[in-house]
DNA sequence: CGGGATCCTACTCGATACTG
DNA sequence: CAGTATCGAGTAGGATCCCG
């Protein structure tokens, strides 16, 4: 990942540096900043789902696209797949102990979003007008 | 961990609509998601910053997209922007107290993300080994 | 110094059809 | 049921140049 700078020790002992460009760190924050994935974290909050729950769940969402997102959780290790050789096939998605350690953090963010809704709009409303 | 699939989405209703696909809400959490909007406002809470000061601390990022950044942010009012009729032309850019507000949950984010890298880091490993 | 204007690439997301 | 395959569109982000 780092090739050079003196700052290798640190990123590699340290917790990194959200600011470094070449830090991993983005990476995490990228994820976050995925359309389905925060929602997908909060409905697995509450307990395994199959994909088809989560997709009722979450709303307008291409099978493809979840696909992708879920994937990404379960590389990242936040979610495990568990598939059960049926008919039909069954596949449930759960939080890894990891994935329930990010639900406080984001569910932090996303309620701050929902309380400060109605300022925001005032806020956007009033920037048009001064800018119309 | 209880599951009650059943009645998951009418229970997050009660808490809020984040999942309205036609939420707002969803319109904070896309802002949180741009790639350098995070970092602008981490760098903000420390004190005002003018736009070159804000470029070095950010890193590689083209100023027509820094300017798209803070021009959103400052129509959310999470920001203000402060332009002085100086030569050279100087502009601070400063936390409003609903930008303070946010700080605490995105550090609480960014945190956890720094606290992860390597776990994260080694499960990205891991399973790209098993599907080799 | 702090952008605005312009052009371009990359990637995400979406819709649809099909399958083990 | 739980995806995969394919095609396509929209847009955030990047590179570069220039101006008050």
């Amino acid at each position: 990942m780092v090739t050079n700078g003196e700052h290798l020790a640190a990123k590699f002992f340290d917790r990194g540096d959200v600011f470094d460009p070449d830090c991993p760190t983005r990476l995490i924050l990228d994820r976050i900043g995925d359309k389905w994935t925060v929602l997908a974290l909060l409905l697995l909050s509450k307990g395994p789902l199959r994909f088809t729950e989560l997709r009722d769940g979450i709303g307008r969402v291409a099978p493809k696209v979840l696909t992708q997102t879920l994937r990404r959780l379960e590389r990242d290790g936040l979610i495990s797949r568990e598939v059960f050789a049926e008919v039909p096939p069954r596949v449930v998605y759960t939080l890894t102990p990891m994935g329930e350690s990010l639900i406080t953090p984001i569910r932090a963010v996303s309620d701050w979003a929902e309380e400060h809704v109605p300022a925001i709009s005032a806020a956007q409303n009033s920037y048009d007008l001064d800018n119309a």
